[in-house]
DNA sequence: CGCCTGAAGTAGACAGTGGCCACATAAGTG
DNA sequence: CACTTATGTGGCCACTGTCTACTTCAGGCG
């Protein structure tokens, strides 16, 4: 058998979490299940998070870094559809991401990986003038609502209709010529 | 004191419950808190409710609803900022509503207020053909990425801003007389 | 080589939760 | 009045997050 001491624990966990998150949902998460997963008593998970929630932050951390690697070197509406399909790839961890329950600010590392995905976001849409910031944002707020809407049922889930619909809007102060 | 009978209870409890939930956020609430506060034991909920999801489906319909007369009468870019408002003034209960937590085929009455709500929406695009159902899941999609990213605190939170972001786009068949 | 300090993991306890059961009570109905 | 049925109560169970005290081991220092 394994030593006593596991080695690299922390990964382990986050492993087994976040196949948990995907296959049961987010309430499906336990840290006590996780521990169980990964072999080792109820209690190690808290030798590498403080808590549960700090757990959840780690997961949701991964997840943004995952989403800046999907959206890399892309840009104009092929971004756009590749964050849709991440979000509806890894919908839990997704939700997780934007669910709102993990406060920005208590973990530092959460806040700068979603500032590096927000950043590649509007520097696909720089040299836009002053206008360029709330392009960017109406950007992002657009493919964010409707992977969201999808994956809640309201729309289909559907390669097309996603193209479609990204296809329905233009920039006031746009770039026509987009990739 | 009260009747044994409380007379309406499952008003009671979803009151309690929205409090709840507007104060201590998603996680904190719980069956057996709103029935404290209800003022009844922690299992008379259960009548009324077969489990906790079904709580939150009632308040979530109940949201839908709400969302519905926030929006009535509105059109155009006025119903787009009428819609962050109330994702801006009921947070956790637009969460709830969006969150997915929430098998929106197991609550018929959820999927109903659901739909009306779409109805809305869509409603105020009708009559440019073909290309309406994309503008308006367009349209739909910013506003609600828009509100999203706001209480995930992505973005600011500033009436101006959300002005702004709105404006910054155009429907690529659409009607450039909007309200 | 052996000790020993601190990190990593274990074991047990506690309060709180969702949800099941059997029982008590009230409100209608014949 | 008797009886049926909806509504509310109390006890119970498994499970969870998290605390505290104990154990095991790895690496540095003598």
């Amino acid at each position: 058998m394994a030593t006593y001491h596991h080695g690299d624990l922390r990964t382990a966990v986050l492993a087994a979490a976040g196949k948990l998150i995907e296959k049961e949902g987010l309430g499906g998460l336990s840290v006590r299940e996780a521990a169980r997963r990964a072999g080792v008593s109820h209690n190690a998970p808290y030798r590498h998070f403080p808590d549960r929630d700090a757990l959840l932050a780690a997961l949701a951390a991964q997840g943004f870094s995952q989403l800046g690697k999907a959206l890399e070197g892309r840009s104009g509406r092929e971004l756009g559809e590749a964050y849709v399909r991440f979000a509806l790839g890894h919908p839990q961890r997704f939700r997780l991401m934007f669910g709102g329950q993990l406060a920005l600010d208590r973990y530092p590392e959460l806040r700068t990986q979603a500032e590096a995905t927000h950043g590649r976001l509007t520097a696909a849409f720089a040299g836009l003038g002053a206008e360029a910031k709330f392009a960017a944002a109406a950007a992002w707020s657009l493919v964010h609502g409707l992977a969201q809407l999808i994956l809640d049922g309201h729309f289909e889930n559907d390669e097309g209709f996603v193209t479609k619909v990204i296809g329905a809007i233009r920039f006031a102060v746009g770039p026509q010529r987009s990739a």
